[in-house]
DNA sequence: GACGATACGGAATTGACGTTCCGATTGTCA
DNA sequence: TGACAATCGGAACGTCAATTCCGTATCGTC
């Protein structure tokens, strides 16, 4: 939660000064809450606001609202990926991907601002976290493959396309909050082997 | 394609002059292309541009952005709605509705900003057209879910909500144009209740 | 073909944000 | 405690896109 995003400065600089240090955690903070809120609509002011700092502070520690965005979606994506790599030990691949797609969905439910910029940047420029997160997933899909739960014709670039429907479906209006937990089931469901009813197209 | 969005004023209103509903027509073609292409973003000047007309024409017959973004997705609901109320005579409602899903998926891949409509006014204040599709919609499930076709806990509202999932991983970047079909795919195998693995969240 | 009434075009206006700037503060180190 | 550098705060600026305005051009009618 402190680790988040290296500071301003290329290497060496010398450690912030302590109200330098305090005010960029509590911009972190806002900014978190600001965008899982409103999305990457949510505005700087606003921001600035919630954590009880001028705009230029904000400005000071990152010099675009498209770097703070980048910034926190990256350390979340880190963040999935961490939590992911510890399901490679387990026994029982399919369980394990289940179980990191329900975590996933929990994180694109929480934050609108994730599945935004998910969504933006598809396959193009992955961020570390994303490419991390994108390996364990490809490892969990082909051991589940092998064990014949998961249908043979899915692909890693599908996960992603999948999750972007669950976070899209969550970030408006709806009628239960707990929508998605529908919509993520149904689509686990059409994933299983045993539920295909023929090939994926190419 | 010509009985798009009624005139302007209320009722009783005289028809527009020929240069005024010449215009009209362009203008309504251009939205649909520019909104098509880039969503909700595409830029009133655009539209004008491409309808090779003033901006002004362009307010003149609707009266702001958001009032021609909601006319053209009303007009094309109450398309894809008279395309489902065809469905109802067919006897394999399971067939019809995939075949709707489908056909509904092809509208949104093909339409950026409706995808965005759809998402950003989920179950609040649907337009006519969209209510017409839920009813349809819902006779559908009902009669699939009589033959056993369809898995049991399936409401009407889960399908907007899918619907929007598959236009959003739509609307950006993919690898390939048609990973779209992946997905609903995968939907609809999930759809079945073969695949059901347990009862969905209430 | 002359006269309103309509409609048109597009420059100008407005409002909303992101970003920059700079005088005032505050932390750090001697 | 004093001096200097790092930070702040938030007003001011610039840009971009929606919307308005109004002089000009067209249509429909007599």
């Amino acid at each position: 939660m402190s680790q988040v995003v290296v500071p301003p400065g290329d290497v060496a600089s010398r450690p912030l000064r302590a109200d330098a240090r305090r005010n960029r955690e509590k911009v972190i903070a806002a900014a978190r809450a600001a965008f899982a809120e409103q999305g990457r609509e949510a505005q700087m002011d606003d921001v600035a606001r919630r954590a009880e700092v001028g705009v230029g502070t904000v400005y000071r520690h990152f010099p675009t609202k498209e770097a703070l965005l980048e910034a926190l979606s990256e350390d979340t994506f880190a963040r999935i990926a961490e939590r992911a790599r510890g399901k490679l030990d387990r026994e029982d691949a399919w369980a394990a991907f289940e179980e990191l797609m329900w975590e996933a969905g929990d994180s694109l439910a929480g934050d609108r601002a994730l599945t935004e910029v998910m969504a933006a940047r598809a396959p193009g420029a992955p961020c570390p976290g994303q490419l991390e997160l994108t390996d364990i997933v490809a490892e969990l899909i082909r051991r589940a493959q092998a064990t014949g739960d998961m249908r043979p014709d899915v692909v890693v670039e599908d996960v992603p396309m999948l999750m972007c429907g669950v976070g899209s479906a969550t970030s408006r209006p709806h009628p239960c909050e707990e929508a998605w937990r529908r919509h993520l089931a149904i689509l686990i469901d059409g994933l299983r082997a045993s539920a295909a009813s023929g090939r994926l197209a190419r």
